[in-house]
DNA sequence: ATCAACCTTCCAGCGACTGGAAGGTCAAGC
DNA sequence: GCTTGACCTTCCAGTCGCTGGAAGGTTGAT
């Protein structure tokens, strides 16, 4: 199967998956031609790779993950950790957001937006409020 | 006033101000020694830069926020559409998280977490549950 | 034979910094 | 006056995860 057809079948584009071996995360076969020649199991990698990007993990995290995956031997408490690990981080990035959210409200409803030049948002990004 | 001062008054890293500089933000009178001399007036905008580069805007909405701060004839409704296109992006980010969350969640606690091989996180990530 | 649609490699760029090398300057202590 | 160390300078390279584009080879249909 060529980089198209698992272009399609994955979800991601050629780009992302050329680049997935460039960075050593897959490995297809080469036909004769040059061309890259992706088995099931590949594709099945690729969909893998998709979704656990998807998910937010790094690239780092999903090479662990695909390890801990092709290893049979592997215990779901490594799995589990790193899920749990970016859990705590998916937390604490909608605390952020959540703050930053307000913040910017509070800001927003402060502005009269109309035409006359004071703008409580600038005044507040100045001054440090 | 040296970088030095300059990065702990505003609260910024040195470089990241003469990164603020190459990309044209700011400023910064030279010194006879050729070492940047930043007057009370740029500590006030790398603080401002500091603060809206805090609250999520991108450094091409600082640039737009900075102009919009130093053109005393500005129209506050400018800095309220850019503030309420953020807040916007703010919630739609606050809603991928939680839906993110919440698949992650759901693939934990399925999660036996032993050291038996098989996993219900790497199933469902591989499946497409 | 020709054409489009594929495939290949390689190089460059995004955003927003960050790190490090190589060298100039300054203030303090001896 | 000389050294030491902290500061400053520029410039180049790297980060992350791709993405775009150029230049060229292959395939399959007409």
């Amino acid at each position: 199967m060529n980089i198209g057809e698992a272009s399609e079948r994955s979800g991601l584009p050629s780009k992302t998956i050329r680049y997935y071996e460039d960075i050593g995360l897959i490995r297809p076969e080469r036909g004769g031609n040059g061309y890259r020649d992706y088995a099931a199991t590949d594709i099945h990698k690729l969909r893998f790779l998709q979704r656990s990007r998807g998910l937010g993990f790094s690239v780092e995290e999903c090479r662990q993950l695909l390890a801990l995956y092709e290893d049979k031997d592997r215990a779901s408490a490594d799995v589990k950790d790193i899920a749990e690990t970016k859990l705590a981080e998916i937390d604490r990035k909608i605390r952020e957001l959540t703050e930053l959210r307000r913040t910017l409200e509070h800001l927003v409803h402060a502005c009269h937006g109309n035409d006359r030049p004071d703008c409580p948002i600038l005044e507040e990004l100045s001054d440090g409020g």
